[in-house]
DNA sequence: ACGCTCCACAATGTATACAAAGCCGTGATC
DNA sequence: GATCACGGCTTTGTATACATTGTGGAGCGT
């Protein structure tokens, strides 16, 4: 295939599509068109009604009233709240994973990836293998998402942190290599060590405490990010659904 | 129109598969061919995967491996999950609105609710309008999800609570008047009068342990269907996605 | 000049025919 | 006897033509 090519049309609009709201293309408040969007993707629009709908799934679009479909917009508000929301989840996974107890395996895996983690951290303050720190992060966030052996809680974490800027690597994207946010990895990094001791000692209160107030440190990063150096915006991912 | 008629030919398929779902006659875990049901609802296949998609959303479908759609299937512990992630996003919901403040008239609103919620119980033990608790219930918690004034969390609070067993009125279907359900009534309302009692006076974590524990009466009552009257199960709306 | 109604167009909703892909059974070969 | 490959069938995926609905504008009436 020429274009981006999974099997289906209908997974090929649905990539394009995220891809083109999610940098922007397709601001905030537009509204998709069906004709010349198929026309622009070379499909017919019955797959991209398709595609659009699990947009509307995803939380990157809404079902306009009247019909259609318009890109949702999220207010600084919303990414706070949603930023809070993952907060709120994961320190659910976590207090559940503590309270409930968890197997052996998983929880060295758990173990292993901390420790994996420190290892991007070199000996001289500034050195660090960000690319690895954030492929790694990401791995761990996912493994406490199912800490729990709830698919139910694993679900909605998953759902919450489609959304781009409440995901664990909203602010560890490529171009973000600012040291406002190196600084908060050590503090980040020590937080996964007490949240997977909490979670070993089943001490469920102080996990969910942790879990929360690790995904407020993406608070913070925003934070910063809309006080200070407004140029950010622009190369972190999803943050073109923001507005205001 | 001779069948279920809202305006279009996706949402009275919507509205038909959900009902034949949350009835059981589709089961869970059963394959839906778009072929013969396309045909039994008398509509085009194109409106029914429409409808299916949206089904998605809502979480009682699945879209299975190679294409097609099952109808999802809940266990106890995900039934279990569901009721206690209810607390959790309502407990968010009451603490953000006691931390952050709440406007004097939704307030006011929702201290009205559960006034009108006491009247509901006579001056006898047994007196209570079961109906009209039911319908103010349902309000109450509408209200509180609004309370926070973040439409992230009242959208994640909706999302959970359209899984029907998962929802603050699981236990007040019409079916379901039984005793054990009614002593809980005056437990619950209480649990009201605390819960706005803490959001009025910025008390965010005693708002929050509230709505958990409160949300913990559904599970109680769960617990007691299941061990008790599993004859409940079938008068119960949703539960028939359960299994096991 | 303001407002209401009706018409026309544009956009979505629906049906159907066709294409492709996955699955299962059968047969042949090792 | 078991496994792999092939072929047909079932089921989903896609395109396109047609129906319907909502919207905006123009023209007429007050």
């Amino acid at each position: 295939m020429t274009q981006t090519s999974n099997r289906t049309q209908a997974t090929r609009a649905l990539i394009a599509l995220r891809e083109r709201i999610l940098s922007g293309v397709l601001g905030p408040g537009t509204r998709l068109l069906e004709v010349p969007l198929a026309e622009t993707l070379a499909i017919s629009r019955t797959p991209l009604r398709e595609a659009m709908g699990r947009l509307v799934e995803e939380g990157l679009l809404e079902r306009a009233r009247g019909g259609g479909f318009v890109v949702r917009s999220f207010g600084p508000q919303d990414v706070i709240d949603a930023i809070e929301l993952r907060g709120v989840l994961e320190g659910t996974a976590a207090r559940l994973a503590a309270e409930r107890g968890v197997a052996a395996e998983p929880l060295a895996m758990l173990e292993q990836l901390t420790a994996q983690l420190d290892g991007c951290f070199g000996n001289s303050p500034g050195e660090l293998d960000f690319e690895r720190y954030s492929e790694l992060n990401a791995q761990f966030h996912d493994r406490l998402s199912r800490l729990a052996g709830s698919e139910v809680i694993r679900r909605e974490i998953e759902r919450v942190t489609r959304l781009p800027f409440a995901s664990p690597s909203a602010f560890l994207a490529d171009g973000a290599n600012a040291s406002a946010f190196r600084h908060s990895l050590h503090v980040a990094q020590d937080q996964h060590h007490a949240l997977v001791a909490a979670i070993r000692g089943r001490e469920g209160a102080r996990a969910e405490a942790l879990a929360r107030e690790h995904a407020r440190l993406a608070r913070r990063n925003l934070d910063y990010v809309l006080a200070e150096d407004r140029s950010l915006l622009s190369r972190l991912p999803g943050l073109a659904l923001m507005i205001g």
